[in-house]
DNA sequence: AGCGTTGCAGCAAGCGCTTTCTATATACGA
DNA sequence: TCGTATATAGAAAGCGCTTGCTGCAACGCT
């Protein structure tokens, strides 16, 4: 059988409450005792039983962070940051808490049976990063999970995600809308008029309001769009690879190609060289997000930079209570457009 | 106050016991009493009380899988392939589980803090992924960890991470000896001859059996190793770039610089370029892993392919026993030489 | 008809910990 | 010197769930 406390109170000549006690240190025991009772659970290997202490004390010390594709950096980086603040060993934080990441993959199956995990878990707080799904029911579903689980004490952080009002939740939300903007307007300054757009999955916030925000730019420059210049993929290189190709078949004099994220603009400079085309002398790319790898390729890559690790750091410290949330709850990060070597002016100007 | 087992029972007037078999479908219900109870839970919105489940069942559903650093994509491809298998919401698995990745960020002190976490909330099972750390100490401290741990039950897989005999843990482990061996005799099949060679940190196992591959090809082909063309450095960018031009710095005359990961070698390749040096006109390099961007470099990287994702997977399926473990417990997993543009003939040859 | 099966449901005893309340001992003030 | 405040330890009642065992029908067999 495995040592229990009361194995470590028969031990240190104590009662199970008073090792408690000194376990959890927040009633005052004498120093002499405290030190008995540190030895023997030192001499027993003594390891205290989680699910008990749980039950017990109606707490847990776990911390769930969902993230749509852990295998993407843009997810790894925020998570990271986040769990670095949330404590868990040898992190910043007092108490020692169990971060753990949760990948859903997108799926919304996904997402709201691990909310109900966490749920289950009487988790201390729950962090939402990245976009969320744009449908109806589904929303309302996770909308009520989260309600219910601010209710039951949890603290619910999104990151990089929009809102969700009345659900109790602290948003950090993107500029994505802004940011696209931004980044076209870019372009559309350089001279740039034909512009293709990779965009991200359907359904998605992060999709559509980076679209949105590349639109806005058109519209403001009197730039009418043609629905051929707008193709969806998925957030990988291989979906930009395919993308460009299928932009280049519709419209072969496009100047410039905008992508849903760095990721996918590596796909499609690739599929751009492979194409006989220079990058930026005659398609310019730009991506989203900046990361690692974005100033890296050849040429560096125009993006709009996502300060992920600190919105991530941020929004663990208020899953911890550490820092004060924003006024109403909400706050917007905005991104820093990064002007490198793969935008340039258009061949035909 | 939160709705119990107890509660459930009442509105469907039954005993709670029934409400628990129901839920765990473990013991044979009468099909009208099961729907009765389901009815009950649904309309109160039940949700099982995680902590008080596993103290009285004395099990847990926690699967912990353990990572050096959760922002690279190394980690990130593997914890995915791991925990998709681990099952999870929509897994292949039956029973769900919480898979947890724990982002040890490199640290001794946290990677035993994070077992001891995960021991005391009696996880049903432990991947730890990627190379250790070679201190005497701390790894007699984590052999003990892990023995403990698999005496309690807990299944411990070690993932691309050398086997720890005795713990009771099975280990898949990868060959980067092998890898680094095939990796540096390309490059010397080529004609290089003096070959430099950024290492990884020191005291982690990785670092050292790609390492002691690269001399044995040395060794085996009669080249004598020059203690200048070695630096060691942290497994990101960066590093790499320094590294890079320290070496050219103790040796310009170098044509070829082998790098400890394919991140490392992206820092070369920027390092070599930002000094005017062609790529591999003037300097061949190479990398390890094969990680998505690389095939997306410029020129794309040789490099080692290592099969992240299957690893992984098999990992979790053991992880979960639904796979057999290897014969004694230990599989070593090749890697795969992927020669590519970044390595060419030496300049002088 | 009598009796062993079989199928389902309930009782109640924990699982290992936390925490309130109570008890004791010591210290302090008047 | 006695009463009261203060510090520390213990007793015991749960926390919400699982599960071995018991109970009781309805059933099938000889």
């Amino acid at each position: 059988m495995t040592v229990t406390l009361a194995d470590v109170a028969a031990r240190a000549q104590v009662s199970p409450a008073t090792v408690s006690r000194v376990l959890n240190g927040n009633y005052p025991v004498a120093a002499s005792t405290r030190e008995r009772v540190l030895k023997a659970v030192d001499e027993l290997d003594y390891v205290l039983n989680g699910p008990a202490s749980a039950l017990a004390a109606a707490t847990s010390d776990l911390v769930g962070i969902l993230v749509n594709d852990i295998a993407d950096p843009f997810f790894g980086i925020m998570a990271s940051a986040i769990q670095s603040e949330i404590g868990g060993p040898g992190g910043r934080a007092g108490g020692e808490r169990l971060a753990v990441v949760c990948n859903t993959g997108g799926s919304p199956e996904r997402e709201l049976t691990y909310l109900t995990l966490l749920q289950r878990q009487r988790a201390a707080a729950v962090v939402l990063t990245g976009g969320a799904i744009e449908d109806a029911e589904h929303q309302a579903a996770m909308d009520a999970k989260v309600r219910k689980l601010s209710e039951a004490g949890t603290r619910v952080v999104l990151c990089g995600r929009p809102p969700a009002p009345e659900t109790g939740a602290i948003a950090l939300t993107f500029d994505n809308r802004g940011g696209g903007q931004e980044l076209t307007e870019h372009l559309i300054g350089l001279g740039h008029r034909r512009l293709g757009y990779i965009a991200g999955p359907e359904e998605r916030t992060t999709t559509r309001h980076r679209l949105e925000g590349h639109r806005a730019a058109l519209a403001a420059h009197g730039i009418e769009e043609d629905s051929r210049w707008t193709v969806h993929g998925r957030y990988d290189r291989r979906s930009g690879y395919e993308a460009t190709l299928e932009l280049l078949r519709r419209d072969p004099s496009l100047t410039a190609v905008v992508a849903a994220n760095d990721s996918v603009a590596l796909g499609a400079c690739a599929a751009l060289r492979d194409s006989g085309l220079r990058i930026p002398e005659d398609v310019s790319v730009a991506g989203f997000d900046d990361l690692p790898f974005s100033i890296d390729a050849v040429p560096s890559l125009t993006t709009v930079r996502l300060p992920l690790a600190e919105a991530g750091a941020r929004a663990g410290r208020i899953a911890m209570g550490r820092e004060e949330a924003p006024p109403g709850g909400i706050a917007s990060v905005r991104g820093e457009l990064m002007v490198r070597g793969s935008s340039g002016v258009p061949r035909s100007s």
